[in-house]
DNA sequence: GAGCGGCGATACCTGTTGTGTATGGGGAGG
DNA sequence: CCTCCCCATACACAACAGGTATCGCCGCTC
C-alpha cells in the first residue's frame, strides 16, 4: 500500500463521485478506479458503496479514511519537521560553561538565543573546562565555554575562537579604605587579605597571581579561597578582604561593593567557545548565528576558523 | 513522496548501512541509495549523515523519522481497522426497541452480543414501534424490535422475522383470589377491575382486549391504564386489580405477584426483529448472526427471508 | 418502451519510474 | 601504495501508474 491509495480514497470519500474525485487528482477517472480497487483488494474488505446517488464510504471504509487521514497528515508533518529541524528551528542544544561565564556573555546570548529559537531545547550544564572539553570530544555537549582553549585528546578536532577577554580587576567593600579608588597598585595588594578563585578551573589563575604578586606574598599565603565570584564579590562585600577576579564581574554590581581597576593591567584566560565542527547540528547552527549578530567580532572570528576549516 | 520513501528510510536508519539496509529490504543498494535521494530533495533536507562508520540520522532525520514512523503505523492500522470493521468486530449498532422487549428476548441476545462484540458500540433507543419504523427507513436506526411487522411508507423495503411470540397472561397480587389459579378465565377477568397497558403502540391491543372481553365489559370501562408492563406488575402487587400483558413478563418475576395463563389462551402481536436489508451494515451482520445462534427457529426464519432477497 | 445519458468497470496502450547490473570515486587500513 | 569497503552514478529493463477507448448497467425521459 502507497500514500497515493489514501489519497485517492479521501478524495473519493470527499467527492462521492469516481469522475469528480479523478479530476480534482488530476488524474483519469479508470486509473483511480483501479487504485480504489486495488486498495479494496489489499485491505479485503469493500471501503466503498457505489450506489447510483453516488459513492459512500462503508463502515470499513470510514475505519480505513480516519487512519488514512492521520497518516497523512504525519506524513506531512514530516517533513515540515524535517525542515524545522534542518532549519535549527527545533532540536536541542547542549551548552557545557564555567559559572562565571553566566556574568557575561551568556545572559544576552542565551536570552537572544532563547527569543529568536523558541522551539529549541536548551539544555545547560554548569562544569569545569576541563569536563566541558571531554565532554564536547565525547559528543555529549555541542558547545561549550571554557576558561581558556580546551586541551586533551581529541581537542585538535574542536573549534574554538575567544568571546570575551578578561583582565583582573579587584572588589573591596563600599567601606574599605580603597573603596575610593580607580584602581588599586600590586603593592596595595599585597598589604591586605586577598580572596581569590579556587575551582577546579583555577590552578592556573593562582599560579598567574602567585608570579604577579611574588611566590611568598604573605597576602596570598593568608589568602581567602573561594569557589565561583559570586562568593567572591559576598566576602568582599562582609570586609574579609580584597576580592580578585575576571573583569566580567564587573556585569555583577551589587550594593556595598566597589569594582577597582589593578595595575598594571593584567589579562586573564580568555573565554572560549568550543565546538566539534563535524557533524554540526542546525541548532548549533543557530546559536553560532546568534553569536554572530550579538558580538560582531567573535563572528568575524568563526568565519575565519570555519572558512579554512 | 510515497510510503516507501518512509519505509526505506526508517530500514536505513535501523540498519546504519546502505547495504545491509537494502539487502533488509530486498532490493540491491543503488535503488535505496536513488530513493534516499530523492526523499532528501523533496524535503529540501539532509537526512542522513554518511560516515565512515555508519549512517546516521541527522537532526532533520530524527525528526523526520518520528513521524514517518507514526505515518506507517497509522497506515497498518487502517488496514487491520477497516478488515476488523468489515468482520463486523468495531462499529456501531443503533437498536431501536419498545420497552417490554427488555424482559425478552433482548437481554439473552443483547448479554451475548455484548461479550462476542465487545467493540461494537451499542446505542439503544427505547421506542415506540411507529418511530421505530420510520427511523428504520429514515437510516437512523440498524435495527429494530417492534410489537408487529413496521407499517408506513418505505416499509416494503424492510426484512422483518419474527422474534417472540406472545400470548395474554394476567398478573395478580399474592393476595389475591386468583392467585391460587393455573389461569383465569375471561368471566373472572370480567368481573375484576383490571390494569392493562395504554403505550403508544398499545390501541391494537386494548382494541383486541374489548373484542375478548366484550365492547362494553365494565372491567375494561373502569380499567386502571399504565405506561409500560412493569407498572402493570407494580399495580397488581399492590393490589389494584388484576393484570393484563404479554407472556413475556414471566421473564420479570417478582417477590408479592403471582401469574396466571388466561383461558382461553389468547394470541398477542409478535415481537419483530426488522433492519433495512440494503447496505446492510457489518455489526449489523454479526448481530443477526448472533440472533441466530441464540434462537435456531429465528434464525431459521432469516435465512428464509434473506434468500429470496 | 425504446432511446439516451451518466457512471463505473474493463481492455489495451503508453510513458514514467523504480529496480537491477555495472562502474566510478573516495576514504580508511594494511 | 595498494586494496577493500561503501556510497553515488550511469544505463538498461521491466513493472506499473495513468491515458484512451469502450462496455455494461441503471435510471430517466420522450
Amino acid at each position: 500500500m502507497e500514500a497515493r491509495h489514501l489519497r485517492y480514497a479521501l478524495a473519493l470519500a470527499e467527492h462521492g463521485h469516481f469522475g469528480r474525485a479523478a479530476r480534482a487528482l488530476g488524474i483519469a477517472q479508470p486509473p483511480l478506479s483501479k487504485q480504489i480497487a486495488d486498495l479494496e483488494r489489499e485491505t479485503g474488505a469493500r471501503l466503498f458503496d457505489r450506489t447510483r446517488r453516488g459513492v459512500f464510504p462503508t463502515a470499513a471504509g470510514e475505519a480505513f479514511l480516519a487512519r488514512a487521514r492521520r497518516a497523512l497528515q504525519e506524513m506531512t508533518a514530516a517533513t515540515v519537521d524535517a525542515g524545522r529541524a534542518a532549519r535549527g528551528e527545533t532540536g536541542r542544544l547542549r551548552l557545557g560553561f564555567i559559572a562565571s561565564a553566566l556574568l557575561a556573555p551568556l545572559p544576552d546570548v542565551l536570552g537572544r538565543f532563547g527569543r529568536e529559537r523558541p522551539d529549541v531545547r536548551l539544555e545547560l550544564h554548569e562544569m569545569a573546562s576541563s569536563r566541558s572539553a571531554s565532554a564536547l570530544i565525547a559528543g555529549e555537549l555541542d558547545v561549550a565555554v571554557t576558561l581558556g582553549p580546551p586541551r586533551g585528546a581529541g581537542a585538535e578536532h574542536l573549534v574554538s575562537v575567544p568571546i570575551g577577554h578578561d583582565h583582573l580587576i579587584a572588589v573591596v567593600s563600599s567601606a574599605h579604605p580603597y573603596a575610593g579608588q580607580e584602581s588599586v597598585t600590586l603593592d596595595q595588594l599585597r598589604r591586605r587579605p586577598l580572596i581569590v578563585a579556587a575551582g577546579e578551573d583555577e590552578p592556573a589563575v593562582t599560579a598567574g597571581l602567585r608570579t604577579l604578586l611574588g611566590e611568598d606574598s604573605p597576602a596570598l599565603i593568608g589568602a581567602t579561597f573561594a569557589r565561583d565570584v559570586h562568593t567572591i564579590i559576598g566576602l568582599a562585600a562582609c570586609g574579609v578582604g580584597v576580592g580578585l577576579g575576571p573583569s566580567r564581574m564587573l556585569s555583577a554590581p551589587r550594593p556595598g561593593v566597589r569594582f577597582c581597576e589593578v595595575t598594571p593591567r593584567t589579562a586573564l584566560p580568555d573565554l572560549i567557545l568550543s565546538f566539534t565542527d563535524e557533524d554540526r547540528s542546525p541548532a548549533l547552527g543557530a546559536f553560532l548565528d546568534t553569536v554572530r549578530r550579538n558580538c560582531p567580532d567573535v563572528g568575524a572570528a568563526l568565519d575565519r576558523r570555519l572558512s579554512h576549516a
